[in-house]
DNA sequence: GCCAACGTTGGC
DNA sequence: GCCAACGTTGGC
């Protein structure tokens, strides 16, 4: 099982969305770094869904039911996206500043690579995010 | 609104 | 293959 973090401006498409929709197909990644992550992410990995721009914060966490595919709003298979549902809310959403603070974390990619849309998150920085959200899945 | 970080493009 | 110019993302 790995773990990932997809950030997502709110004002595009936010947590409450994807809870609407019960699944969604995440598309429009056009970052070869990001993309790679996407390929590699696989059936019942856990997604942070992070809301850039407004918000900075970890809000929710998704999971992937189904594996990459080419992104059909796209000719060729030069870029992929993957299947989300939403799994659980956090009870409290972790903050930017919060994650840059904490010793734990201040090393993930999301600090460490601010641009990156698609990162990974290694099981320790996935456990101590759910313990400062005071959540259980 | 600014700017740092980073990716892409294109001339040489 | 290098690098300058430019565009985009995203935090502040």
């Amino acid at each position: 099982m790995n773990y990932w973090l997809v950030k997502s401006e709110p004002f595009k498409y936010s947590w409450n969305q994807l809870r609407q929709d019960k699944r969604t197909m995440w598309d429009g990644v056009r970052n070869y770094t990001a993309r790679n992550n996407l390929r590699a992410m696989k059936n019942g990995d856990l997604v942070f869904f992070y809301h850039s721009n407004d918000g900075l914060e970890i809000v929710g966490i998704a999971r992937v039911i189904k594996e990459y595919y080419p992104d059909p709003t796209v000719d060729g298979d030069t870029w992929s996206v993957v299947d989300l549902e939403p799994l659980k809310e956090l009870k409290k959403s972790v903050t930017l500043s919060t994650i840059k603070q904490n010793e734990k974390l201040s090393q993930m990619q999301l600090v460490k690579q601010s641009r990156l849309s698609v990162s990974s998150v290694t099981k320790k920085e996935f456990d101590e995010i759910l313990r400062l959200s005071g959540t259980v899945i």
